[in-house]
DNA sequence: TAGAGCCTGAGT
DNA sequence: ACTCAGGCTCTA
């Protein structure tokens, strides 16, 4: 499921293959997965704009196209978006086909759930749901004392907060339950319980753990792919997601599996207090 | 703040 | 046939 890792390594592997190519046409499948803006068609507000570059917020892709528009598209669970050199016939689960000067990008989602909406490129920031999203967390920006800002009087278990896309933005259960174990604190802590310290020890995984998921090119646990179709190879780095009742790596413990924030998590009881 | 709904496929 | 996977939005 692509989170902050998976969708930065979409970004990057998209980005070579599409800028500065004019999109010449759409073929909607199923037009629900996109939308346009203020009554005005998809088709009408994206062909012949040309992309001039891929940006990125939390686990949304901003594709910036010219004419002051951009396509904002979240993959949810199982989107994807596929570029290929040569014409290609759309598999089953393909929804959108733009056709560009070069080649084609297919949007994919096996179980429906992604979209990808044409807004006003000003619009994007200043009015959507990117608005409300908390801090990127490799930026520089992203200090220890922002992350306990974010948190600020909440009364949540860590686990609902790091999900939570206003407290900081891109984290999901994979990373969330990965970041937790690095920096050896329990999934079920209420976030205003830690000291400075735990604060700094979450802050340095939070970071180090997205960075090594984007130097793997993402976790391929199920459905993840890059724009060229390869997994990503952090799924063997993972040390507690999807490893519930196998032995902790670092000290042997069971590892406990639980549902938290209405999430399967899972967390080493004895390295994590 | 907890739960329903959106979806389909894999696993039991 | 049923459960689970889970990001996000909306409702109670």
């Amino acid at each position: 499921m692509p989170e902050l890792p998976e969708v930065e390594t979409i970004r990057r592997t998209l980005a070579i293959h599409v800028t500065d190519l004019m999109i010449k046409n759409i073929t909607l499948i199923w037009p629900t997965a996109v939308c346009g803006w203020e009554g005005k068609a998809f088709e009408d507000l994206v062909i012949g704009r040309r992309i001039i570059g891929i940006d990125r917020r939390g686990k949304y892709l901003l594709i910036r196209l010219d004419e002051e528009i951009t396509l904002i598209a979240h993959m949810r669970m199982t989107g994807r978006l596929n570029y290929y050199a040569d014409h290609q016939e759309p598999e089953k689960h393909t929804h959108v086909v733009f056709t560009l000067e070069q080649g084609e990008v297919h949007f994919s989602d096996v179980r429906k759930f992604g979209r990808i909406q044409a807004l006003p490129t000003p619009l994007s920031v200043s009015e959507s749901s990117l608005r409300k999203l908390g801090p990127e967390p490799l930026e520089h920006e992203f200090t220890p004392a922002v992350l306990k800002d974010r948190f600020g009087t909440k009364k949540v278990s860590l686990k609902a907060a790091l999900l939570d896309q206003h407290v900081l933005a891109g984290m999901g259960n994979i990373y969330v339950d990965e970041s937790l174990f690095q920096a050896g604190i329990s999934p079920e802590r209420r976030v205003d319980t830690l000291s400075e310290e735990e604060i700094s020890k979450l802050h340095q995984a939070i970071q180090t753990v997205l960075q090594a998921g984007i130097d793997a090119q993402g976790t391929s646990f199920r459905d993840y792919r890059d724009a060229n179709g390869e997994k990503g190879w952090f799924e063997q780095a993972l040390q507690v997601y999807g490893r519930g009742g196998e032995p902790c790596q670092v000290c042997g413990q069971t590892l406990e599996r639980l549902r938290l924030a209405g999430r399967t998590t899972v967390y080493c009881p004895r390295c994590q207090k």
